[in-house]
This record gives structure tokens, C-alpha cells and sequence, in this order.
DNA sequence: GAAAGTATGTTGGAAATCCAACAAAGGAGG
DNA sequence: CCTCCTTTGTTGGATTTCCAACATACTTTC
């Protein structure tokens, strides 16, 4: 767990916890690290909520597929980041969402009623934590709002456009790269994955961007598109 | 302020606050009410945030409108719900949505960094109220999770289902009123309000559902769609 | 380095959406 | 009761998306 303790000391969970309490607080959560090879489930639709999971190393792609295997994909978790405490604070009883290891890695399981239940252990680092867990959650909310406002756009050469502006103001630059592969773009945008690959296209001939793979780079030029 | 107890006592953030209690804490929270008419915003995007929202009486919308002027609805908040507690709680400085009373109502305001600050007045209950403040905000990112279930869904008929499916769930009976107009309904789901209302007229000629204004009656029958 | 598998780009026709304009149905106020 | 105004339903053409199929990289594996 020592080895971790760079990534946790970025989770927003644990800001403004030292070292020495960062074991203490581990233990007072019931902590285990669980490997998850890639591709592989790190939770499913139905699996008991409760828990909070910390991403140690790797990605996680938080989905849900509907009944006709329409994927929806709500977040990508980097490492340092949180998932399902949005659910497990909200004290539903079974997760109504899945999630999958982008790339094989680790993540940190927490338990989030302990989280939520006074201990004896480490009282004065507790109510830090229920304050940093209140605002990781209100992000999440914020980046849920930011996704909506993407869906909310008419077309998709629109949609795009709209998360690409973001990321680059996200990222504080023109050039950046996404956790998405072109599939994954589509199933957060909700369209169809050759629609937007063309749409993309256009946009790279209209100059209005340059991209390879996960890399893109918007162009300032501001001109009319096909 | 003594008249709202009823209704303050329902919403999620007094959940377990008596009578004698509440009035300190709205001291403490610096709490003021304020009158809204109908049609008048509540607050503006580009307003500073650090609020926390009550509706008392009258319904509220939240709203973002794009450059061009496409408007999308976030959601409808009711008596005795909050609003504007993700983006106090995550700590942003100004709001990036906007709000209107959608009936004439009443709103009470509360300083949010009083609420995340330790008071000296009703400690033991203020621990409870960030508990209970976390579980709300939890609460609506599941709501905004369902929101993005229904935007995700590829055509307008799947998406107006796919709501109408989750309020019966909701309010518990195949009968049911929905608090949008069709237009604001249109806005929530992100489609065009003219082709809704087409999609919504084939759906009660096929016999799927029945509806009146804001009353809706989805019947069991399972047949084809045209 | 060849082969298999995956990811991405491209295309064409069918289907659905968008948009604007108008018709019809209600409600508010005089 | 009438008029004005808002909300809701309807229609048709232009646009866009969806879907499936295929072509072309790029990766991985042996």
C-alpha cells in the first residue's frame, strides 16, 4: 500500500492527509487492492453498491448498456480518481451501472459506510474526509452536467466540437489528448461511432482541427464548415 | 420562517432536525427568504455561487442556454427540494447554469460555507447536516445518471419512453403527472419539440400510452409500433 | 515478418430528425 | 362572449443520422 501513497495523496479523498494517517485511515476503511486485467469487469449492474474504488493504476470505463446493447459510456476513472461513490452515498442498494479495466491495473476498494460512520481511530482526519468525499462527488456532478451539455447539442459534428473546446480549456491548451478511443468518443456522446468519424473528417479538411489518434490539435482559424 | 417548518422538514437536507433545532440552524446558515415571480430568474449563469437553494413554494427551473440560444433543462426542482449545492459544494466561483420560477414562489437562501464550516451553536447536529447534504448531492448526480439514460437512447420515441418508464417506476403507478410542458419536456430530452409531439401522437394511436396535458397513463399492452 | 485481430475511415441507401410555418385548442383578461 | 396570447399538434421538405458493409491502417501474436 506504501508504494501507493503518491496517487493517494492526489485523490481528492485524501487532500491534506499526511503520511503517517494515510495508513491509519486505510486500515480504519477496510482497504484492499484488487488487480483487474485488462478488459476484464471490475464491477457489474447488480453487484451491491457500498463501496468507494480508488484507481491505482490503469483506466476505468464506467458504462451502462441498455436492453438492445446500446452503450452508454458515463466516465473514464485515471489513476488517482474515484468511482461509485456517487451511488454508494446515495444509499441505493445495487449498482445500475457496470464497469470495465481500460488497461490492466489496480484498483483500491474503501468502505464507504465506515467512511460515513465515526471511528475512534483517526476522528479529526474523518470529518476532513467526508468534507473532500462532499466535494468529489459535487465534481462528479459537474462533470456529469458538462457530459449533459454535450448530448444536449443538436448535431454531431456540434457535439464534438462542444467536448473538444472543453478538453482544450480543461487541459489549458490546443493540443491534448482524450481517454476515449473513437468508439468510446461516440458511446459518451451518444452517436453513432462512423457518423462522427466522418464528421471528423470534415472538420480536419476544414482545417478546423488536426488529429491522430487520441492526440487532436484545434486550429484558432475560425472559418465556415461544409 | 416558523410557517415553512412542514416543508422544510421534508427536504433531505433537515432529514432528522426537530422543530427547536431548525430554527438555530437557519440562523446559523444565515438563511433569507426571497419571493420569485413567475417567469423571473432565481439566479443567472455568471452569478456568484457559495448558496444553497430551498424551494418553498412555486417550482424552479435550471436551465442552460448555448450560443445559439438551444436551451436545455436540467432539471425541475420542487418544494422542499435544493438546488445549486453541486456547484457550491464543488467549490466553483460563479454559476455555469441558470434558474426561473416556473409558478410565482418562494426560495430560502443559505450560506454554503457556513454549512462546511464547524459552528459553535449546534455542533452535533451540523456533522448531520454535511452527512445529509452529502447524500442529496449523491442523489442528483443518480438523477443526472438517469438523465443521460434517456438522452442516450437513439431515437425520440425510445427517449420519451424511456422517461415516461422511469416517472411511472417513480411515482409508483402506470398513471402519472410530469412536472415539464412539452416544450420544456423537449428540452430535457434534447430533441425537437414538434417531432416529440408527433412521436408522442403515434404512441397514443398505437394504444401504448394515453395523455392530457401533464397527465400521463402508460398502458401494459405490448405492441408494434408503426 | 506473416497472419490474425482490432481500430479507424469511407460509403450509400433507409430512416429519423430538424426546422419553419401553420392550424387547432385552450386560458386569461377585459 | 370575444379577443389576445400561449401551448400543443400537424405537415412537408431539407438535412442529418443511422446502419451495415467494406477498405485500410495499425497491433499483437506467433
Amino acid at each position: 500500500m506504501e508504494k501507493y501513497f503518491a496517487i493517494l495523496s492526489r485523490c481528492s479523498l485524501f487532500a491534506g492527509v499526511g503520511r503517517e494517517e494515510m495508513g491509519l485511515m486505510l486500515n480504519c476503511l477496510g482497504a484492499r487492492e484488487r488487480d483487474i486485467p485488462k478488459g476484464e469487469p471490475v464491477f457489474l449492474e447488480g453487484d451491491p453498491a457500498g463501496f468507494i474504488g480508488v484507481v491505482l493504476e490503469g483506466a476505468v470505463q464506467v458504462v451502462r448498456d441498455d436492453y438492445y446493447g446500446t452503450r452508454s459510456v458515463l466516465t473514464v476513472v485515471q489513476p488517482g480518481e474515484i468511482f461509485g461513490e456517487a451511488f454508494s452515498c446515495a444509499g441505493v442498494e445495487t449498482m445500475p451501472v457496470s464497469a470495465f479495466a481500460l488497461k490492466g491495473g489496480k484498483v483500491l476498494w474503501l468502505d464507504c459506510k465506515r467512511m460515513l460512520t465515526v471511528c475512534s481511530n483517526a476522528c479529526q482526519f474523518h470529518n476532513r474526509m467526508v468534507a473532500n468525499l462532499l466535494r468529489a462527488v459535487a465534481r462528479k456532478n459537474l462533470a456529469l452536467s458538462r457530459k449533459i451539455q454535450f448530448m444536449s447539442q443538436r448535431t454531431t459534428k456540434e457535439k464534438i466540437m462542444a467536448y473538444l473546446l472543453d478538453q482544450a480549456k480543461a487541459q489549458g491548451s490546443s493540443e491534448f489528448t482524450i481517454p476515449h478511443d473513437r468508439q468510446a468518443l461516440a458511446d459518451f456522446l451518444g452517436v453513432e461511432r462512423s457518423a462522427m468519424s466522418a464528421e471528423i473528417g470534415k472538420l480536419k479538411r476544414a482545417g478546423i482541427l488536426d488529429c491522430k489518434g487520441p492526440w487532436f490539435h484545434l486550429r484558432d482559424t475560425v472559418e465556415e464548415i461544409d
